[in-house]
RNA sequence: GGGUAGGUGGCCGAGUGGACAAUGGCAGCAGGCUGUAAACCUGCCGCGCUACGCGCUACGGGAGUUCGAAUCUCUCCCUGCCCA
């Protein structure tokens, strides 16, 4: 097998009844302690903060991409400096994707208007058709690999399992993953179980490209929302001498589906060796992936939630919505003294009320997007301490009670589906 | 005092006889966002309703012309600029 000398899991299942697990990645840059949410750093920074914030934050980890780094600046340039955690100044544990997620982003989703879970949002919450003027769309999918025009500069690329491992290799990151497709929820079984094959294949080449055996290459399981694919997926991929494992594709259609899709999943995964869920970080998700095993998250929600004025609050706050913030926009904190978040030891809430900080998101200021991130990033990574605390003292299940029960009941509560358009 | 340009919904600003409750932009309000083409996107934005429709009030004030006026005429008020 396979192993990177300097990457290793070592972990235990604590909770009887369920997957959950605390544990320890240990990487050429330091160990995560797990289970973990790792900041989303596409571009070699995470947006509107810099590493001394994160370290601040105890962030454990990032995830940059491939793709956009390959794109801008160029993965030799980023050799040229001596790797991403140098060109960064990033000291600590660094993932990358390895840019199958935007043959969905900048194909399919773009199409259909879709995330990667949830239903359909005709024409709301999405840019238009990622195609160009000849109507041509920015991905194109074959065996052997993805060819994007480059949303910058309309350029021809291609990414194949090869390319994306040798990029990934240039950058140096201490986690990698497998070239794959990752599937829309519009896409139907026959579709999905296409992808999936084929991306077993990648997983293969993936393997057989990498050549630099100190980095970990993680595997991704697909096979959408269908639980035959899913397990075949996951025998597949599992069999295989990967450092880790990771859940990606579409997760279905609501949570529950993604929770099915995890029950389908992780239980067949070697269990020497982590696993992380791509692109999943809204607290109830964290919740319920630990609960199933997971042992490392990575999700754009924080930080994006931040920089358009939703902060994360806890439990019964009022004002909170579905997602679990507030949104400081809303004219509603306009004379509002108190902190974001009753209570919270981050530096925003320690010195800016909401009122503040909704001037300066109306104004477009920059600080609000560093304060708000800062909040965010921090609520996140403090939750996930206490999830490790409350997993080690066994008291997991009584803190996820208390969070998800009261969290469901957002003050005007939407009602399940009847908001969804 | 003389001349001249102009007064449009919170602001700026189109429109110069019917298709106008009135293009746009900004501001405002609300919603959306899960491996980031995302400091982004969408919707609403005169008032009131038994609301994919109806009523009312509106384009400086008033009076007219007309089947019909933000658009034409008269008059008054106000503002900018130029000359005294």
């Amino acid at each position: 097998m396979i192993r990177a000398d300097d990457f290793n899991y070592q972990g235990t299942r604590v909770l009887d009844g369920t997957l959950a697990r605390l544990g320890r990645i240990h990487t050429p840059h330091g160990e995560i302690q797990t289970p973990e949410f790792l900041p989303v750093g596409t571009l070699a920074t995470v947006k509107a903060m810099s590493p001394r914030d994160l370290e601040g934050l105890g962030v454990q980890g990032v995830l940059a991409n491939t793709y956009h780094l390959y794109l801008r600046p160029g993965a030799e340039r980023v050799r040229h400096f001596g790797g991403l955690h140098q060109f960064m100044n990033w000291k600590r544990p660094i993932m990358t994707d390895s840019g199958g997620f935007q043959a969905f982003s900048l194909g399919a989703a773009r199409e259909h208007g879709v995330g990667k879970i949830g239903g359909i949002f005709p024409n709301e919450g999405v840019p238009e058709p990622s195609r160009t003027k000849s109507g041509e769309k920015l991905a194109h999918i074959d065996e052997d690999g993805v060819s994007f025009r480059s949303h910058i500069d309309g350029s021809r690329h291609k990414l194949t399992p090869e390319s994306s491992i040798a990029i990934q290799e240039l950058l140096g990151a201490d986690m990698i993953l497998a070239f794959d497709e990752c599937t829309s929820p519009l896409a139907g079984y026959d579709y999905t179980e296409l992808a999936m094959e084929r991306t077993h294949r990648w997983a293969v080449r993936s393997l057989e490209a990498r050549t630099n055996p100190a980095q970990a290459l993680y595997g991704i399981v697909q096979g959408g929302e269908w639980e035959d694919l899913r397990e075949r997926s996951v025998k597949f991929i599992g069999a295989l001498p990967f450092d880790g494992f990771a859940v990606g594709g579409s997760l279905g259609k609501t949570k529950a589906d993604m929770h099915k899709v995890l029950d389908w999943t992780v239980p067949h995964l070697p269990e020497d060796r982590p696993r992380h869920l791509l692109g999943i970080g809204e607290v109830s998700d964290l919740f319920e992936g630990v609960q199933r095993g997971i042992d490392t998250f990575d999700c754009v929600l924080p930080t994006r939630f931040a920089r358009t004025g939703h902060l994360l609050v806890a439990p019964g706050t009022p004002g909170i919505g579905r997602r679990g913030t507030i949104n400081l926009r809303q004219v509603r904190y306009a004379d509002d003294k108190g902190p974001v978040l009753e209570g919270c030891a981050c530096y925003t809430c320690q010195n800016f009320s909401r009122g503040y900080l909704r001037h300066l998101y109306l104004c477009e200021e920059l600080l609000a997007y560093h304060l708000g991130s800062l909040h965010n990033l921090h609520f996140l990574l403090d939750l996930m301490r206490t999830i490790r605390a409350a997993l080690a003292s066994k008291t997991f299940p009584a803190l996820k009670q208390q969070w998800l029960s009261v969290a469901s009941g957002s003050e005007q509560d939407p009602e399940d589906d009847s908001t969804t358009n």
